[in-house]
DNA sequence: CACTTGACCTGTCCGC
DNA sequence: TGCGGACAGGTCAAGT
């Protein structure tokens, strides 16, 4: 069986749903296995790779890969954790062995790695490799004490999970106290205020509540939080259980394709019609992002 | 302090 | 056809 793992070329940026599909796929395929060798290009992209990182690294075995808001963590039996954050364009793809047809869709899809996008190659005792692609070289891999995970800077600021079963609509409408003066989009992108949320879920969930993206966060009643919750959690198990996010190129650990663009209601959509009213959907610019919205669902 | 904008990058697309 | 510039968006630093 050939495995590789997450694709995302260009337009195709992993929020939750997709590096959580990641976790799913790693999680699967590399445990147990053990590291034998490491080769990164820079250091921009293994910023703490300096020489005495390879003994905490070569013959360790991965025995978890878990996931905090957008950050994928690789746990090793030398009690160190790789931490991955995929930012932009980063890509996660295991290649175990060679019986890959030439039929199957993921090889015209990524073509032989390493490619020029790669940045971290780690190869397994059993030969398998995984490859951290990305070609806007804004994503990192660190070597960090399992332990001193939970101290770094991101780790301390990042606000919730929204989808742990023990999220409330309650603990979700008090996170946004904190920005009250700024508008609910730029709330929503905000890592502090709710985990892993980014610029098509936002989009998303916000013409699923009926709200403008523009609106200030003081502006919101209950109930529009509540809707808010509602429709963020939906959005966003409904991407799980689609595998992701892509328009044509991802592609998770099975050589699927992430379905759930072809659910998306509003996100790059711009010209078509609002699936609930009809009115044509438009692009603006808000909080520095392209924004979806139906101008006739939602007002400000 | 609260909030907004710019920088980081490279590949793609659009207009001239 | 080639070329310049806008655009894509997660996060942090710098600016207002």
């Amino acid at each position: 069986m050939s495995r590789r793992l997450a694709n995302w070329k260009e337009g195709c940026v992993p929020e939750l749903p997709e590096v959580e599909t990641v976790r799913r796929g790693l999680h699967e395929l590399i445990i147990g296995r053990v590291i034998v060798a490491q080769v990164h290009d820079t250091d921009k992209s293994f910023p703490n790779a300096e020489a005495d990182v390879t003994a905490f690294l070569l013959q360790a075995t991965v025995t978890d890969v878990r996931r905090r808001a957008k950050v994928l963590m690789i746990d090793l039996s030398t009690d160190y954790t790789l931490i991955i954050h995929l930012k932009m364009t980063g890509q996660l793809v295991y290649v175990g062995d060679t019986r890959f047809g030439a039929g199957h869709p993921s090889v015209s899809l990524i073509g032989q790695l390493p490619d020029k996008s790669t940045r971290v190659t780690l190869t397994f005792a059993d030969g398998s490799h995984l490859y951290f692609n990305d070609q806007r070289k804004f994503g990192w891999m660190k070597l960090l004490p399992t332990l001193e995970v939970p101290n770094i800077d991101f780790m301390k600021k990042v606000g919730p999970e929204p989808l742990e079963a023990d999220f409330t609509v309650q603990e979700f409408q008090e996170r946004f106290t904190r920005r009250p003066n700024t508008n609910i989009k730029a709330a929503l992108l905000d890592q502090s205020v709710i985990a892993g949320v980014g610029n098509i879920y936002a989009d998303e969930s916000l013409w699923g509540a009926k709200i403008h993206p523009q609106r200030l966060v003081k502006s919101l009643t209950p109930a529009e939080f509540k809707r808010l919750y509602t429709e963020l959690r939906e959005v966003m198990n409904l991407a799980i259980d689609k595998g992701g996010s892509s328009n044509h190129t991802y592609i998770n650990a099975s050589g699927e394709k992430g379905r759930y663009m072809d659910f998306a209601r509003v996100f790059r959509r711009e010209g078509q019609a609002c699936p609930r009213c009809g009115t044509e959907i438009i692009k603006m610019r808000v909080a520095g992002r392209g924004t979806h919205i139906c101008p006739h669902c939602q007002r400000l």
